[in-house]
DNA sequence: TTGAAAGCGTTACCAC
DNA sequence: GTGGTAACGCTTTCAA
């Protein structure tokens, strides 16, 4: 049914129903009620392409899907997802084909002039990401989940990655290590910077000197954690204590460990960064692995709510939230052994 | 820029520059080719809400996503992604709010009604699945990931989940298992009764009598499958071999038999069915994981494909499609200990 | 092979 | 507080 047909069933004009619809308020309490009751009982639902051509709004936030899917995508949706719903906005996932890899921009552009979203979200941002300055040009509005060093100003939101490892750093250090492998993000990405900054203050400021070799950047894959790992202690002398990036690559340590005959918790000590996923808990390894802990599903829920508020009128130059990430101890941070510090 | 004027730029029609950029068969290849070139060079492309009102199709396909978000999720969807970039379609993610959980067909009749999608897709089927009566009855295009029992005729693509149980429990009663434990999926999925229907028929085909305690029902995660492992190896006589429903139960059941001293590959085998993730690899686990293995993602794209093929008036009562699953094994799937024959 | 003009189903401006 | 009507930007008959 559409909207002329309604109006003339229930007697009066299209215009009448609409701003009844759509929560005008200039049209009588009663006429309102009596629409919406109607709309409901006759089943009438305002065609949504006809809205949006006519609003020029879209009703979507985008959210380009690089082609590696990461396991942290889902629930940093689901987070935007509990947001969202209710709001009647959806979230338009915009695939990243293998071609535009070496075009990503092309992408973003297509998204801005094609008007399919109100607004999108920027993931995996690195220094001077060329992405914040298109889009700021294009005036589509966005957020950067994570941060990027630039000088266009732009909305974002970000866990303290420096921090966190900083006080992992520290606390490994604390306990007596002086060999401590971090294993890293991908290279180039901003929260990598930010993590191996944190990693060198709590060295510098324990008067630690920084060993190269004891760093390693890649993916967040058990696989990847392994190698490296493995890598590491080899090393000699190798290194007591290791800050991983990531539950996954948390996996991978705890079997190199074990591949060596290196009991972790006790030859080896463990503090990784977890994201909180409701199918893996840190709590649950064994031994229980002691992390930094921040919920990627709370950032996508503030991220979506954060959109609205920008779609609503705030400077989005004004909005920057820094969340601060726990450190949780548990059986993986413990002293250096005796053995390792002779 | 808007189509007019961009005709008037390059001295054609309106009608004959939508041709053109659409691919009509009508227009001069000389024209086509102008037209395009200039497109290019000018930046013009086409409002999409014009379009979507004009054509009736709305350039996208659904998929609802439940506020559970799981691990499998992004897999799926980079899989879609990678057949729908370059067909200009975008995936659609519909929140399912909290307070959608008793009525999750409302949602569906939104979505459906809002005209926002050309098709959808479902996953997690039940027997009888209410969404796929409702949806045929809605006259939207759709395909099920998964099957279900129902009289409604509907597109689908599953793997055969009943064979791959079947063959992990056919191959651990060759090596001399008698009591093998299932950590299932959650109850009364459709696939969870094929998993259970293919245990049973393996169980009987060699004669061994079915024992309800030796199955749970639960979500895909390391704590189920840890608390589940952990109950079926307290039983007396206990289970000398475990059938995983996912990695992540998988990873629960190693923690299980470590916490009580036995040994994966020797004292316990382990058989787990594998969806197959970039960043966990039954490959890599410690002993490395016997599976079953079939992808999610090539699912995805399959399933985008055939959702294409049925927008493209292919019947959509044809689509069915079994996937076998590879049974790979690999150190967890030895024979039974002699002690446990005794 | 090209063009004029009538939709597509709303919203929003301007009268009343 | 309500209604008439011109946008919104494209596609698609129908005519030439």
């Amino acid at each position: 049914m559409k909207l002329k047909e309604f109006a003339q069933q229930i007697g009066l004009s299209p215009t009448t129903v609409s701003r009844a619809l759509s929560g005008y308020p200039e049209v009588n309490e009663a006429t309102r009620a009596r629409v919406m009751a109607e709309a409901a009982r006759l089943g009438y639902r305002p065609n949504i392409n006809a809205v949006r051509l006519a609003t020029g709004r879209a009703g979507a936030i985008g959210v380009v899907m690089t082609k590696a899917g990461d396991y942290q995508f889902s629930e940093f949706m689901s987070g935007m997802a509990d947001r969202l719903s209710g709001e009647d906005i959806d979230i338009l996932i915009t695939p990243m084909a293998e071609h535009d890899t070496g075009d990503e921009l092309q992408l973003y552009r297509r998204l801005a002039e094609s008007r399919r979203v109100d607004a999108v979200v920027i993931h995996s941002p690195r220094p001077g990401d060329p992405r914040i300055a298109l889009l700021h040009q294009l005036k589509l509005p966005f957020i950067v989940h994570g941060r990027s060093v630039t000088d266009v100003p732009h909305a974002w939101l970000d866990i303290d990655n420096e921090g966190a490892i900083r006080r992992s750093t520290e606390h490994l250090l604390d306990l007596g290590h002086r060999r401590i492998a971090l294993l890293n993000g991908r290279e180039s990405l901003t929260f990598t910077l930010h993590r191996l900054a944190g990693y060198k203050a709590a060295l510098a400021e324990r008067g630690v000197e920084f060993d190269p070799k004891l760093v390693t950047h890649g993916n967040f894959t058990d696989e990847i954690g392994f190698r490296f790992a493995r890598a590491a202690l080899e090393q000699r002398p190798r290194p007591t204590a290791f800050v991983a990036g990531s539950m996954m690559t948390a996996l991978g340590v705890y079997r190199a460990a074990r591949s060596m005959n290196l009991a972790i918790g006790k030859d080896i000590s463990v503090i990784a960064h977890d994201d909180v996923f409701p199918y893996l808990t840190a709590e649950n390894m064994a031994p229980s692995l002691s992390t930094t802990r921040s919920s990627i599903r709370a950032a996508g829920t503030r991220i979506a709510d954060l959109l609205l508020q920008i779609l609503g009128g705030r400077d989005a130059t004004d909005v920057r939230e820094l969340w601060p990430v726990e450190l949780i101890l548990r059986e993986t941070s413990r002293p250096v052994p005796k053995e390792a510090t002779e």
